[in-house]
Formats: C-alpha cells, structure tokens, sequence
DNA sequence: TTAGATAAATGATAATTATCACTCTTCAAG
DNA sequence: CTTGAAGAGTGATAATTATCATTTATCTAA
C-alpha cells in the first residue's frame, strides 16, 4: 500500500502518465489529481453512475464487472497497479461498469476535463491510449470467443492463466499473488462457484495446480497453457 | 454495389474518413487510396496476414471472425457500409482476426503508414477513432456477459437485434437487409445451427418473427428485446 | 475460547445444450 | 428438366452444466 506520491517519483513504470513526464502537459494532469484508497470490495465507480473522470490504480487490484438484473456478475476485465479504469466511458455521460476493489487499492483520480484536453494536446499520450484500447479490444474479443466455446474446464484454466498474466505469480512460492474467491474466479471464467471447486481439485489431482489456504498456487503453467491451445490465435 | 468514388462524394455519411473533408490531410489519404469488391465468403483480410493497412467499407457487409483450431468459428463483429476494418491490429504486424465478406461488398484500403500518419497529424481523426474504441470495446464486454450468462433463446434473440442494429430492415417489408445462413446466425449467437433453427421455429410460433425464404422477417422488435432485457444496463 | 456467519467442498439431480442421424427443401449446374 | 450438393429442419440421445441441499472448513467478533 503506498502513500501519495507525485507522478514522476511513483514507480508505477506502466502508467500511461509516464509519457507525460518532461512534457508540458504534466502539469496541468498533476494538479489535477487526486489520491484515494479503496478497501477490498468497495466499488471505485459504478454503472450508471455519471463520469467524473479517469482512474489510474497505483497499488492493488481491481475487478471490472457488469451485472445483470438477476444478480449475476460478469468480471469483463482484471486491472493492477499502473493500469487505466474508466477509459471506457470516454465519450459518455456514465460509466457503464463497475470497478470493484479486490485488496485494498490506491487509485489516481484525474478529472475527464483534464484527461480529455491532455489527450487532445499530446498526441504521443493520446498514441498510446489508441494501442491499450486496440489491445484490449483485441482481448475482450477473444473472451467471447472463449465463452462462447470453450467447456467449464477449459474456462477455469483460461481464467487463471489471465489472472495469472495480470497479477503474476510470487517467484518463490509461485503463489498467486492474489487471493480471489470462488466466486470471484467463477464470474471471470463464466461459471458457478461450484463448478470452480471441482475443476480446482481436478486441476489438483493432475499437478496443475495446488489449492493453498491463502491463494492457489500454479505448479505447471505450460500444462495449463495446454488446456486451451485450441483456441490459441496464430 | 458502388462504384469508384472520391472521398468528398461518397455517400457513406458514417465514414471515419468525412472527418478529414476540408482539412489538409484529406489528399494524402486519398491519393493512398485503392477501392476493391469482394465477392461474398471470400477475405478481406486473414488472421495471420502481415497487416498492409486499414479498411473502410463502402458497400454490403463484413462478418469479422475468429477461428479455433478445432474449426468453430465466432463471429465477433458485424459491419456495415461506413465502417472500418482492421484496426484492432493498429499496434501490430498480423491481423488478428478475419473478415469475410457476408456479400459483395466494396472496400477502401489505406496503408497502415499513410493512416497511422494521419492519425498522429489529425486530432480530429484520433479522437473519433478513440471514440470508435471505446464503443467499440463496451460492446465486446457486453458480449462477453451475454455469452457467459444467457440461455439459448437469449442468445439467438440478441444475435437478432444485432444483425438488426447493424444492417436493419428493409422498412416496406420488415425483411432483415441481409440474408445470413443458420450457420452464420448460430457463430454470432454462440451456438449450433440446429438451436437457431429450434430457436426460430419457437419465435415465428411466438409471433416475434417470420421465416421468409430470403431473410427473416422481424414482426415485434420490442418483444424480442422483452427477451434479453434482464442484460441491460443502466 | 466459543459461537455464528460465511466460504468452500461435495453429492445428487434437474435442466440445458451439443451431437448425431436422418429427412426435407432449395439451389445451381448441366 | 434432372441431378447432386448444400442448407434447413427434425427427433432422439448423449454430454455438459446449473441448481439444490447438505457437510466441512475457515474466519471474525465477542
């Protein structure tokens, strides 16, 4: 958990604000900005809610998830630190997701005024808003493809090699480093929480994987990679 | 079915491109650029392909598809005259995807360098794509929690408004402006062609649609969005 | 330490959906 | 017009997955 620091001590090295840094405009972003901490579950926006601005997360993790009017919770995307939330309502008046904490999270707060005019000025921040959007594009497609196709098996083992890609695991005892629930690993794989439990001991009683008390930890992720090479792209 | 026509004269209002009319970097893109039809089922471009550029459609329409190894194919996107192709690998040397055309259709090519080029020189151009982006990226989301959470006639029944929302209905006859094979419906809904034909049945005995020999019919657009309403936002 | 609440795990079963095997219909080529 | 291929439609069944009901384990507050 860190404290508030300025833009050019953080160490954040793949926030999107390290372009601005030398540029003119870094200002005008600095003091527009706010520091916060949000506490495991709490929502950092929600849908419908109208748009403030844009979030950078400094620190812990943050799901994206739309519900449904049953209830249930799709988690469309998984952000860490020195990733961008929020960006997705750009041209809109409300936020159509919710940006939910899941450990405690120090998040950057910059007014769409500001965010919108810097993009306007610096083409080189705006360059490279362009590529993390075709980027993600290109990922949220494929979730569809997945969910689309893919059994629960195959699912669960996809929603851990994302939530492995986004948050790692720790070197030495390749745990993940983060702790999720069933539920939560359910409404990223697209499944119930009980189907989770069972391909979890599956994944177990293959060497996969091993359930520890704090978080699960990966033993082979080339025989998780496996799993879904199906659907692998070129 | 078009024929050869400048920039400035082209009907499709929704261009990208209309955004340049009047400004300096209109003749650099239009001296880049080349006019071609496809013939229904063939590529326009092919996931793996060394990307030459980007693609505006000026007639018909395009699915863009992302295949398994296994053979299936997911529709991820439909697009109509007036939008464009291939920049979800904006960032990249390949295409990821593949677009197929759903009947002849006319496409507008510029090369990756003169549009990229562009992009950085026309603040105008990068704010509406940014803005394409962002819709662009809620829609996939949006379409993730659909293939994750709805049932069968959900799907098949938001694959309908879709195509609607996409290509529309031809207003004398109510007839969709595209004509789609079971296939392609089942690959945009997530499913088989064998339950969109059950699904069908059950909506034409419902009264929502009818099966005409060419298309389909949509007899009650709001009954059909009645279906998927408990997915809405905000 | 205890008690209560919640999360995880488990077994059984109901519901859903893909698959398979066919028949019917339509279209295109000769 | 005929024939063959492909697409659409249908019925049956196998496979998959959600749901339900319970038990076990864990966590937190007093």
């Amino acid at each position: 958990m860190r404290n508030k620091v300025q833009c050019e001590e953080c160490s954040e090295d793949s926030c999107l604000i390290k372009y601005l840094i030398g540029s003119e405009y870094l200002k005008a972003v600095r003091n527009g900005m706010t520091q916060n901490v949000y506490k495991k579950d709490t929502h950092i926006f929600k849908e419908g809610d109208p748009i403030f601005g844009i979030y950078f997360i400094q620190s812990g993790g943050v799901k994206v998830v739309t519900t449904s009017l049953n209830g249930r919770e799709q988690v469309v995307r998984l952000a860490k630190a020195g990733q961008i939330l929020g960006h997705r309502g750009l041209d809109s008046a409300r936020y159509y997701f919710n940006a939910i904490a899941l450990m405690d999270t120090m998040v950057c707060f910059i007014e769409s005024k500001v965010f919108n005019a810097t993009c306007l000025n610096s083409a080189e921040l705006s360059y490279h808003l362009m590529i993390l959007f075709a980027h993600e594009l290109r990922r949220a497609e494929l979730r569809v493809k997945y969910q689309a196709q893919m059994n629960i098996r195959e699912k669960v083992a996809e929603a851990f090699l994302y939530i492995n890609e986004v948050f790692g695991v720790n070197p030495e005892t390749k745990l993940l480093n983060i702790s999720l629930s069933r539920q939560d690993i359910a409404d990223t794989a697209g499944t119930t929480a009980e189907q989770v439990t069972r391909q979890l001991r599956d994944f177990e009683n293959e060497k996969l994987i091993a359930r520890d008390k704090w978080s699960i930890k990966i033993l082979d992720i080339k025989g998780m990679e496996k799993i879904v090479e199906d659907y692998a792209i070129f």
